[in-house]
DNA sequence: TATGAATGAGGTTTCATTCAT
DNA sequence: CATGAATGAAACCTCATTCAT
């Protein structure tokens, strides 16, 4: 073992350096996710993880990088995961979508993605910051995917019109919906954002087998 | 009635005192909805009023109490119109819909609609009562509008699959994703509402004479 | 009396705000000169005036406006004398010098201006805004002022050589370093700003009638 | 000697530490002259040396020893040859002073005499032993051959009036203004220091030749 | 010796709220 | 009723210094 310990033995250690960096993170999800952006104070991240202000400038400049790393770790490797993920072959893309994407929807709360988006949406326009991260982080791969798949189906004439082709917004504004919905309206009714989704699936690619009718 | 008493009426003047009260509300309405709560100052309502900070705090206890103050204000104005209007004699409901909302979602920012869908999404999460007192006077009708409209809508045919009379808030998410859009990436590529809801519409609508071969 | 308390009557009296005013700048006076810049901090100025931190926000923008407050207070009025002031009819630029500077140099430490110097020259360095203002409130009128009266004086053919017209600062380069000398070398042996200055003036000027061989 | 040994040497070298006390001397001056004391951070100094910020530590007890460091370090080089010099055979005090100071002039900046100056100035205040420091290696040895060459040319009737012999400072007085001016005011309009002192010179000096109507 | 992560006191600025006039 | 100067609690961020490795 110990393949190359190297020029590196001196000094602290780096193992203890990342797990730092997690603890940090870790506060600052919990912190930012409940009480957002603006009311979370570096002072109650720093308490939460066990450590001094001091120590949080150390591996984030400023607040909004604390809050862009937390947002990386929470969506960029699913993200990545789904970027890469393609239809399997003779997959239909609106089956690729399902298969790909229920699994997301379903746990949009228990992963706090959800409240992710609450946040972005709800603070977003005071801290301009935070919304283009958000953007550049995961709308715009985001939409980007959406329309290499939209391309996708229209050239297999799996594709209703030209609306995902025009608007790719319209596959996920349902969920969006839903999903602010149910942050809104905690208490009541929740809406269903995946039986909201499948149904404007099922509005954007005719379902084959059984609407026969339908191009 | 009443004549501008002299200018220097002594005493309290109930007039004077509701003009003074109505003049804050305004002022706050035009700050709360650009900037949300969190970064609307007092000086700039006052400010705006034409009045001394002092003021404000003589006509309402504190920050949260104008915001009530002002979303009270908010609730008698709207809707109205939308509630009572009915397809014509023979109108297809996509018609009807177009006819009603094309004008609605132009003047979607003109009219500060835009602003209050945003601000109550912002601001909603922090007070409850904003966001239970939007979903009673607007979302609540709307939601039963769309809902008679799909029922109509399907008795006579007009419907693609059961999306909207299962799931009426479909119609609308495109519409809020880019009302919300808007509001986020203010600068740069606006998303257009309005397309985006008529594509909706034909995913929702088949559109009998120009698609033949759809259901 | 009461010329015209006009519309001006109510809420709090302008009169004590012009005596807040006075006592935050007398409080940073002190300050600033002692301690220079930096190591001022505006809550020592508040204590010092008797006042909170906030109030002083009231007054001046920041710490820098604070300073400026402060620099125009000392030098603006005194300023405003010396460029109104011209030599009387038929006064040798020289002798209006003399006449004029004299008591300023005179009274350079008494009046803190020598140590508004030595603040400047110390930290203009490291905040430009304050070389800026300096030299914007006393450098520029200053050397403006100097070269009005060399032009003159060459006219009158006062002057020996274009030393003066070509570089006005050649008449206050001795004050600046003896201000600075005493700043720097308290102790001991200061350094005669006065008569340093009237060495340079008799460089500057042939004296008529002491040495009349010269031009 | 000494090749360097195996590049892992164990245990305290004193030419290792030695050559690491200079690394650090060295980039501390350069960061010291460049934003003086309170600019510094210890951390840059560190990084410029190509160390980790604790290894100061190992060698200069604080902030203050590392600048006391730097400071005699500033001693040992400067002055020797201008100490040394003296007209030659027949050789005028005024084209001696020219032959002499002009190339000192010209290279101000590069050479970081003017940054020196600049920062016995801006920090003598607050470390009176900088002062001190400057005022006995340099300054009063200056002064002092000032005076000699002032007294050398007065005898050969070259001097104008008595003002250099009384107030040697005059000499470099201009040269001194000049020096902070660009300090303060880097950008915009540089003032020429040799332009000043060469005017300064001909005040000092009358020019035999060219003004033969002069004394 | 050298490292660099961790510390935590400290400073400027903002702003909701109060209250004497 | 109206005024607006005064208040003072926060909050973010910096950086000299320490110490386990």
């Amino acid at each position: 073992m110990e393949v190359a310990p190297a020029r590196r033995s001196r000094g602290p250690s780096p193992e203890r350096t990342a797990r730092t960096r997690a603890a940090i993170l870790a506060a600052a999800l919990d912190e930012f996710l409940d009480g957002g952006f603006a009311a979370t104070r570096m002072a109650d991240v720093a308490a939460r993880a066990g450590l001094a202000k001091g120590t949080l400038y150390l591996h984030f400049a400023d607040k909004e990088a604390l809050f862009e790393g937390v947002l990386r770790g929470l969506v960029e490797a699913p993200l990545a995961g789904l970027a890469a993920a393609a239809p399997a072959e003779g997959e239909a893309v609106r089956d690729f979508l399902l298969r790909v994407l229920r699994p997301v929807l379903r746990d949009m709360e228990a992963s706090r993605r959800g409240a992710v988006i609450r946040l972005v949406v709800a603070e977003g326009g005071r801290f301009p910051a935070i919304a283009a991260m958000y953007r550049r982080i995961v709308i715009a791969p985001g939409l980007a995917a959406i329309g290499a798949l939209a391309a996708r189906a229209a050239a297999a004439g799996e594709l209703r019109g030209e609306a995902l082709l025009r608007h790719p917004p319209l596959l996920v504004a349902p969920v969006v919906l839903a999903v602010l919905w149910n942050g809104l309206f905690a208490a009541g009714d929740p809406m269903d954002a995946e039986a909201m989704f499948e149904a404007q699936l099922d509005l954007l690619f005719p379902v084959r087998g059984s609407h026969p009718a339908e191009t």
